[in-house]
RNA sequence: GGCUUCAUAGCUCAGUUGGUAGAGCAGAGGACUGAAAAUCCUCGUGUCAGUGGUUCGAUUCCACUUGAAGCCA
């Protein structure tokens, strides 16, 4: 039996993802399923840059705005839940449009990866943090290359964060990374994906970003994050947005507003960068000139898919 | 107008007791499997303001020119 196709459009921030999307759907009696690690946050909006309603022109959306920002979220939680919502699109008879730019999160899609039930345990978590504090990191890299000596090939010694979840697979499975990516692998894609990438002469891009970041300013984003601050206690990883983190540090007075727009607008070229450094690497992608009509990357588009 | 100080990488500056130079930031490239808008790695040739002089050799010393800052009139 043939898979159904389903397209990806990804592409760095203020690439033009949305624009070109919802008209893409509009066209084809396509659903959005969004793939963005932030936009999947309430209440935080002008910072993400969510599509509006407005933007949205009636094409049903996925997977924005439905997880408080008190929770913890991750890449797991999105696979499960970005596989659900393309199979209620296709059981209704549209085509499914991942977009977003969360370059990991596409992956757990394109490349059907499978994560096995696992909860994350937040004492083990603060013990290793202790752990580095108190015998620094080298002692722990080392703990973590007895247990997986080929995963931690791939990972630099400062690399904090990588090295302490070698120790936590083992902890919470028993099995070292490297045989769970192995697991995870060995089912088969389920759908035909199609993987549209959108680009930019580099100089135009970061001139929209420094732009749209002016454009959130204005729009509320400061009074956007005081409401947040306001109405939630804690923030496992909503607060890694960028724009909002920056604000944070305005509010407690560590930046001037000045330095902190300047902070924000940096943060986010730079964010663009490692964005196309990810999506470069699948050879499979299609890029789109982003400069080009948009009705005339849809036409490519079409093309591909028939 | 006179005097003083400065002029080195896109920016801020270090430095060479005369043998053509190096940091931070910016920027570029890369990695990435449960925090990913996160986390981490790699990358520094530029008329050393211009012109002339001294010297085997000047970015370094000297003179002049240009520009900037400060002080005195």
């Amino acid at each position: 039996m043939q898979k159904s196709k389903v397209i990806v459009i990804c592409g760095p921030t203020a690439s033009g993802k949305t624009a070109l999307s919802i008209e893409l759907a509009k066209r084809i009696n396509g659903e959005i399923v969004s793939c963005d690690s932030m936009q999947i946050y309430k209440d935080m909006n002008i910072g993400t840059a969510k599509p509006t309603i407005e933007e949205m022109q009636g094409i049903k959306h996925y997977l924005i705005g439905y997880v408080s920002p008190e929770e913890r979220y991750s890449v797991a939680d999105y696979k499960r839940d970005a596989k659900k919502a393309i199979k209620e699109i296709l059981e209704k008879g549209k085509m499914p449009i991942v977009v977003g730019g969360t370059g990991l999160y596409i992956d757990s899609l394109i490349y059907e990866i499978e994560y096995q039930d696992m909860k994350l345990d937040e004492d083990y978590r603060r013990k290793l943090e202790e752990e580095v504090q108190e015998k620094g990191l080298e002692i722990v890299y080392e703990k973590a290359k007895k247990i997986d000596p080929k995963a931690i090939e791939k990972i630099s010694p400062t690399d904090k964060k990588r090295i302490l979840r070698i120790l936590e697979i083992y902890h919470a499975t028993g099995k070292t990374k490297t045989e769970q990516e192995i697991e995870s692998r060995k089912k088969e894609v389920e759908y035909d994906y199609k993987v549209y990438a959108l680009n930019w002469d580099r100089e135009k891009l970061y001139d929209r970003i420094n732009k749209r970041v002016d454009m959130m300013i204005e729009e509320g984003l400061i009074q956007e994050v005081e409401q947040i601050l306001k109405k939630y206690d804690t923030f496992p990883t909503a607060m890694q947005g960028l724009g909002y983190k920056e604000v944070v540090d305005y509010l407690n007075g560590i930046y001037t507003k000045e330095e902190m727009i300047e902070k924000i607008k940096m943060e986010t070229r730079r964010y663009a960068k490692r964005q196309l450094t990810w999506f470069r690497k699948n050879k499979q992608t299609i890029w789109l000139n982003a400069e080009e009509d948009i009705q005339n990357n849809i036409k490519i588009i079409l093309e591909g898919i028939n």
